[in-house]
DNA sequence: AGGCCTTGGTTCAAGTTTGAAACAAAACTA
DNA sequence: TAGTTTTGTTTCAAACTTGAACCAAGGCCT
């Protein structure tokens, strides 16, 4: 089958697209490596921790909604836990299982640059559009996630008729 | 000043986004590291000098138009010429400059690699837009680039009248 | 010409990401 | 219950990114 290229106007939105992708996350990295001495990632591990059940989550659940790989996660862990930010707990209920629980001082951490990073967003985020445009980007990020999140290489779709488990909270 | 934190509507819009970025440019390095060997930044590179006239362009044009830090460009195109993929020749006019060439193999592989790149795009991207959500998507990532774009920290705004040089071609 | 600031690029070390492999503990299955 | 498969997590080496430091060379003064 021959290809079908893409059309100017979905060039130029997909180059748009990457550009704008590409200068946000530099500009939040940058903010938050200055202000919180790490990068976005970290930062946000925290943030889902502090918002979990008793600020702690299993490392898959964690990597799962953060949409990274479990090792990337436990690189980022490992650093987090050396510097204090969070802490590595057993799982009681199954023995491979790890929790990261965030700590008095993390959640400290996170509380101190959530305004700056709250600020960095809405300058350059949510400050320049409009209402209706973040409304449109929400369902324009929600419809490519949730093609991407089909469960990534699955077995043709129809082959799987329940759904993946929702999550394993243990402690 | 308190804190303007995010609304309801912002943070979904906010996480939707982040989820959909990561997502996204996972799936297309993916891609392309399967079926080009190379990541999505290296493909892009030798798709804009593809496109530019002569197949080639000083570092720091490419590097301006890419979005990126020289020091990265460095690397990849480092890595790049390692393959084959491009040459760095001197620059005639300012013996300081390095300007990065396509050779007829770069063509060649990207030339081979684009179909299923451009699949892969529309597959995920594309494809789950309407025509509409394309243009929002575009003026969207157009308003967040632009803003990030006023000269990075620049001094003061007021301060350079003029608009920065477009570019220096040499050649 | 002689200084001095800026620009174009690279280098280097430290930090991060990737993907495959290794493990150990569940969960099945025969 | 032993054997096999799956799941949860880490480990390891290779590749990549970051940011500061460095080295020319070009531009501007004076």
């Amino acid at each position: 089958m021959t290809t079908r290229w893409l059309s100017p106007d979905e060039q130029r939105a997909w180059r748009a697209y990457i550009a704008a992708s590409l200068l946000l996350e530099d500009a939040i990295d940058r903010q938050l490596q200055q202000d919180a001495g790490m990068p976005h990632l970290y930062y946000s591990i925290l943030s889902v921790l502090s918002e979990s059940p008793e600020r702690r989550l299993r490392m898959t659940d964690l990597a799962e909604r953060l949409k990274i790989t479990r090792s990337r996660l436990t690189y980022a862990v490992t650093r987090l836990e050396k510097d204090g930010m969070l802490r590595r707990e057993a799982c009681r209920y199954d023995k491979r299982g790890s929790i990261a629980a965030l700590t008095d001082e993390g959640f400290a951490v996170l509380e101190r640059a959530a305004p700056g990073h709250v600020e960095t967003v809405r300058g350059f985020l949510f400050d320049r559009l409009s209402e209706e445009q973040v409304g449109q980007l929400e369902e324009i990020s929600a419809a490519i996630a949730q093609g991407l999140q089909e469960d990534g290489t699955r077995p043709a779709a129809d082959d799987v008729p329940w759904r993946r488990r929702s999550s394993s909270s243990c402690s």
